[in-house]
DNA sequence: GGAATGACAGAAATCGATTTCTCAAAGACT
DNA sequence: AGTCTTTGAGAAATCGATTTCTGTCATTCC
């Protein structure tokens, strides 16, 4: 059959030339498409021959030379988080559509973290870093990223944000503020007016911006805002169970009757303790979310959150990376639009 | 200040040889901790000039070279699902407690993708290959990846999988045959002797293996199955909603009074069925599941499941992956214990 | 004391590409 | 006809390591 050596072996861009009569040089040309001029004649017989070896371009001595590797980056807070795990779906999906290899990594919201996986895909040459999690709004941290970050944007790699950041890089993210707002308008509307909200880590810019559109709505319908309604969680469900805790030990009269988590995980630890604790949901007490995660519908009661398409999301964040790396330009921010997903668990206040 | 070129491009182990006034080779060598003699006098050296020069080796080139890269791939069905969600934290934080990056790839059952991954993970170089999904049992099927796979085990890649498995590599996996089995064992402990099982697709070995468990229960108890019991989805939320509908069709006298449902999601599903349908749970039905997700004491009324350690196995896999690749050798299998959870689900059945 | 052995440094080849540099041949122009 | 510019091919350098191959010097052994 086939006495030459290296009989399973992949081939290499040597094999092609070789085989196409060409020098290294020229069938490198074609096979990366480089911006020079190769003869129909030449490149026809390039092609051929690749075809026929079944060459594929080693991606490791790609990378190497050129400045670039096809692997995108996405760093985030945990992949168990279903919020996050919603927007990896997306990411790795557009990814693969256009070639990409995506590699995940979890910062446990730890700038230190974060900074190390950084310089490690520096160092990989990754195409791009998409920012998931994180979103620290503290100045000091920030600026330990700053001296990495901008290393791997003189190197030309694509930068993007999936939230709200200060980072100087575009960003692509959910109309945080209106999808509070249009929340709390809803509630508001229902007749409330003791209305609770359960953020999330202040330091995130991301708690803030939903806590404004709360806000914005309250002012705006002139309610006077109890600070004992304001508690701030860490997205977890256990965190949202304990914050109503505190909100059950109001006397009546300031006790709120609606609470508005500012994410679904966390109302589903909210619904949890008030059935626990035996009060009616919502007769007694509206609950409601935000992200529309897909086990919103599947809680008693179903609940009422705003919906986030995150795997639109995903899939937007690799075309922004794509587009950065390609044209070279920073495009601006780019914000999708949230709607409200109203179920049962809002519903008017008890009279 | 510094007039030097190249101020604040990443060294390499060439900066780091001259300064330490030695050749490229022995740096290397020290570097790389081979196996080759460096006297301590020129160790030392080396090693200061790299700590002085924040000196990290290009991975890109080390996996060109040597014939191994610093990536573990995990392929799993789709990263939204909470199971794949749950061992994919538990991969990544093991790999990169070792050091090593994780690449995600969606396979969504479809054996071509999974074709696709594997060929360009051979060419990455990857260290490992994580299959967490798929475990298909169609040799046909098997046939198509026998050779991709052999090539990669020739090239020194650990392969490990997550579930059963027809392919000829270590596994770690959960004791989903007694898991299923104690949960039947459960369920007929309490008075049932009518139980549905909703499975997932056929043609999946864990379905097969949860399935037998569940027979190998009924059977011990002499209980008689009825095929109209047995229905399969394929693992949706959906699904789940979908297989209940026929079983309510059933007439009184072979209605089940429990079911059995293979996975978490599904029970979910099946939960949300009854409950629109005004069927009391555990009172009329009860419903149990298997993998004990995040969610699944926080559904009314709390599921009934067998609990899966997935962050374990996902650590327990990269350490497999990593003992493969340093020792050369092949473990054989290894199964973890299940334990089951009772909840509220379940309940003996109606007099 | 001379040969064989072993420890260890360095030059050069290699991994698999891309890209610069060099240069011949063909066409354009005065 | 002679020079200038294109067009396009190939040799060689490069990316950043690892590893083989050579060869020196100090020991050990007979």
């Amino acid at each position: 059959m086939d006495h030459s050596a290296s009989a399973d072996q992949a081939p290499s861009i040597i094999q092609v030339a070789r085989r196409a009569g060409v020098s290294l040089a020229t069938a490198s040309r074609v096979m990366s498409n480089a911006d020079y001029p190769v003869s129909a004649n030449m490149r026809q017989r390039v092609q051929q021959a690749a075809t026929e070896l079944h060459y594929i371009p080693n991606p490791l001595a790609r990378s190497l030379k050129g400045q670039r590797s096809q692997m995108l980056a996405l760093l985030m807070g945990n992949s168990a988080d279903p919020y996050f795990a919603g927007i990896a779906r997306g990411v790795i999906e557009e990814a693969e559509a256009q070639g990409y290899l995506v590699i995940m990594c979890h910062t446990d919201r730890d700038i230190e973290k974060e900074a190390h996986y950084l310089r490690v895909l520096r160092d990989y040459h990754a195409a791009g870093v998409l920012f998931a999690g994180s979103g620290d709004n503290d100045p000091a941290s920030l600026a330990r990223q700053t001296s990495i970050i901008q290393q791997l944007q003189q190197r030309g790699t694509a930068l993007v944000t999936l939230t709200q950041h200060l980072l100087p890089v575009p960003s692509i993210q959910p109309d945080n503020f209106n999808g509070a707002r249009q929340m709390a308008h809803h509630l508001i509307a229902l007749g409330h007016r003791r209305i609770a909200f359960v953020g999330g880590p202040s330091n995130l810019i991301v708690s803030n911006i939903r806590l404004q559109g709360y806000m914005s709505a309250l002012a705006e319908a002139g309610i006077t805002i109890d600070p004992a309604w304001l508690s701030s969680g860490n997205f977890t469900i256990e965190s949202g169970a304990q914050a109503v805790q505190s909100l059950l030990q109001l006397p009546a009269g300031r006790r709120p009757t609606a609470i508005f988590a500012i994410n679904d995980e966390m109302a589903f630890g909210i619904l949890h303790t008030l059935r626990t604790a035996n009060i009616a949901v919502p007769a007694t007490i509206s609950v409601c979310g935000f992200d529309d995660l897909p086990m919103a519908p599947l809680v008693a009661p179903a609940l009422t959150t705003v919906h986030v398409p995150l795997r639109t999301l995903g899939h937007e964040a690799v075309k922004l990376a794509l587009t950065i790396l390609h044209e070279k330009s920073q495009p601006e921010a780019r914000v999708l639009p949230l709607s409200l997903v109203i179920r049962d668990s809002t519903a008017p206040p008890a009279a």
